[in-house]
RNA sequence: GCCACCGUAGCUCAGUGGUAGAGCGGCUGAUUUGUAAUCAGCGGGUCGGGGGUUCAAAUCCCUCCGGUGGCUCCA
């Protein structure tokens, strides 16, 4: 009987077990099971625990091995490295203080409060960094170490750490465990890679202020980011990305594009759309404008400022007061506001006259110009602004045509998106157990995420839940696109709004003759204009497709002698209503491609006298080359083909 | 708003106490050119604003404004 207890028997996902003497660690598992993987492997999990390799497993488990592919592998990876990072900042940094250093979606960070009188700037990061492969290289194991809560107590008093010791204070009575490499020790509960050898490929990438806790009454600590890799061609890799998105930022794209101008003449988040850029906009908004009126939209046009009154029984003004331009006062009673939202004013409409079930559901859109009072520290190119456009609509309908509506919205948020190449995560954002955050009735917002969890299922969708993310009137549907670098923005939303209805006594006539309470679908799947077209820019590396490009084609005449064919066919193509130009400098033809060039243009189109003689054009494309000739026909009818969303994937040629 | 860093010509940047520089762009002229930058000449800046230290400030100090990276926030 005894002997039994000696012995455990581990399982894997793929079929396999085994049986090992009980206490056996995760190292022996690995090299018994997986001795492929027993390089490589950072922990293991056993029953759905992640462990680190060396402790000792006492029960019969099954079994899965860690690697840094496995997202939890990474975790445990970078978790390690921010150790690493805490050992070398203790080393050049004797006496600084640590607080809390987790792994996070894209490496690393640790908030440390440096020794009094001292501050680090990114010139220190490199000495840092260096001091990390020297440790590193030293390739010693990770320990863990579990201790009494009084002990971890003790040694955070000697060692004076009030960040540590507040967080004691929530485990109170817990057994602790510390980790220990080499020098350091650290309060954590891990799990650790085996030994610091694996974390050889370091890179620090910024320094910033972060409070304790995240609370802004706390002490500003001082936070370094980085991320780390087991190998060196992954690190070039990541930093090559980092470069490429670096190269592609929306703003200096922005400036050398000419697509829009952000001065503090105006004021800062208020940016102004030059030609190009308008030229953008206006195409973007004339193709959701189209697709909405196929759909049933009314576009209708609100004014930019509306009376305070209004906010006050919408309920935004004093829940949002500190993020809205303060407002006009013009006599005692009458103050208006910059408006921080358009919904008031359509439900004006709505509310404009009685309303019958036949009319419902009245989906009315507006290209909505609304203003926020964004803190200064939050503003970023068009990404976050002060002044922007929502691509925004209301649809009104009975309780029970709410379902087919969310599901219209979706379908037409998931066209939009396709259009463009980005692939969409869809997160159901629903309240949380802070009733403080939101309005309006319980039961109704139970209803309105119950009805939204099955349009999800009923349409199939993939979804992740986010409780605490709704907005304060109602739960939405949340559309976090990705990039063509693989980055997640959260643009388009989908929000079921109960509580409105209600403050503004929205109603309709039904077909019983009584009056009933409308549900409203607020909904806007580029988000804001601002915004989606700052990440369009990066996401296409300011090569926009033909169809949006603000100047799709320019025309080279290579001598005088073609200037007025190349005016004839600037012309032409204008009259068939594409955005052409004439270069009629007299540069040489190389100049004129290079500008054109760096210009992003899409079609070059050439003449020269062969081309005047044979009554052809020669077309060059950016990040194609030399095309060959085309008659003026076969162009149009090439222009044509590609003059529609979506003809075109995206590309990353430069 | 908070922490760190930054602000010199339209753009990219050099100039760390001795009264402002380059390249590109711009303008003018020459050149008439065949698929990524022809040559020459000419303009252009109260060095982000204000205050202070100094015989002397782009340079050192204070303050305000703006930007960058984060934090807090994000209807």
């Amino acid at each position: 009987m005894v002997r039994e207890r000696e012995r455990i028997r581990v399982r894997t996902s793929d079929g396999r077990s085994a049986e090992f003497p009980r206490g056996t660690t995760g190292h022996s598992i690995v090299e018994v099971l997986f001795p492929e993987k027993a390089p490589h492997a950072v922990g293991i999990e056993v029953n759905g625990t992640i462990y680190d390799l060396c402790r000792p497993i006492l029960e019969d488990a099954s079994v899965r091995v860690l690697t840094f592919e496995d997202p939890e592998g990474k975790q445990i990876f970078w978790h390690s490295s921010a150790h690493l990072m805490a050992e070398a900042l203790e080393a050049l940094y004797p006496g600084i203080k640590f607080a809390i250093g987790p792994p996070i979606e894209q490496g690393f960070y640790y908030d440390v409060e440096p020794p009094e009188g001292v501050v680090i700037t990114a010139e220190d990061l490199p000495r840092v960094e260096a001091k990390m492969r020297e440790l590193a290289e030293r390739d010693v194991p990770f320990e863990r170490l579990e201790v009494s809560w009084e002990e971890a107590v003790r040694y955070y008093r000697e060692h004076w750490n009030p960040y540590k010791l507040e967080i004691l204070e929530e485990l109170r009575g817990q057994p602790i465990t510390f980790y220990r490499q080499g020098n350091f020790v650290d309060l954590c509960k891990g799990t650790h890679v085996p030994s610091t050898g694996m974390l050889r490929y370091p890179k620090l990438l910024n320094i910033a202020g972060a409070y304790w806790r995240g609370d802004s009454r706390n002490r500003m600590l001082t936070r370094i980011y980085g991320i780390c890799f087991p190998e060196q061609k992954q690190l070039d890799e990541y930093l090559r990305l980092r470069e490429e998105a670096e190269r592609r930022d929306h703003r200096k794209l922005g400036r050398e594009l000419e697509l829009f101008l952000l001065t503090p003449a105006v004021g800062p988040g208020l940016p102004i759309w030059l030609p190009n850029g308008t030229v953008l906009r206006r195409t973007l908004e004339n193709f959701l404008r189209r697709e909405q009126l196929k759909r049933g939209y009314q576009e209708v046009i609100t004014p930019h400022i509306g009376n305070l009154e209004l906010y006050k029984t919408s309920g935004h003004y004093p829940y949002y007061a500190d993020s809205q331009f303060p407002p006009m006062v013009l006599e005692e009673q009458e103050r208006y506001l910059l408006k921080p939202m358009n919904c008031p004013h359509h439900h004006q409409i709505y509310a404009s006259k009685p309303r019958s079930y036949r009319e419902l559901p009245l989906r009315l859109a507006e290209f909505g110009t609304v203003y926020r009072y964004e803190q200064s520290g939050e503003l970023n190119g068009l990404i976050r602004v002060r002044g922007f456009t929502q691509d925004d609509a209301h649809i009104y309908c009975a309780p029970e045509q709410l379902k087919d509506e969310i599901k219209a919205v979706i379908e037409l948020t998931q066209y939009v998106f396709r259009i463009f190449g980005m692939p969409v995560d869809i997160r159901l954002s629903f309240r949380d157990d802070n009733a403080a955050k939101y309005g309006g009735d319980l039961a109704l917002w139970e209803r309105a995420q119950r009805e939204i969890q099955e349009v999800a299922d009923e349409l199939g969708l993939r979804y992740t839940i986010g409780l605490g993310e709704a907005a304060f009137y109602g739960p939405k549907i949340d559309f976090i696109v990705r990039d063509a670098l693989g980055r997640r923005w959260q643009l388009g939303t989908v929000q079921v709004d109960y509580v409105m209805p209600e403050r503004f006594r929205l109603e309709y006539i039904g077909p019983d003759g009584q009056a009933h309470r409308p549900v409203i679908i607020h909904r806007a799947p580029f988000g804001s204009l601002e915004r989606f077209i700052g990440i369009l820019i990066e996401h296409y590396a300011g090569n926009f497709p033909f169809w949006l490009a603000p100047v799709q084609a320019v025309v080279l005449p290579i001598t005088d002698a073609q200037h007025v064919a190349a005016l004839q066919l600037t012309e032409a193509l204008q009259q068939a209503g594409y955005r052409v130009q004439a270069d009629l400098r007299s540069e040489r033809l190389q100049r004129k491609i290079a500008e054109a060039e760096h210009r992003k243009i899409p079609f070059l189109l050439v003449l020269g006298r062969r081309e005047v003689e044979t009554s052809t054009v020669a077309v060059r494309r950016h990040g194609f080359g030399d095309q060959g000739s085309r008659t003026v026909e076969e162009l149009l009818r090439w222009f044509a083909e590609l003059n529609v969303p979506g003809a075109e994937r995206a590309h990353s040629n430069a």
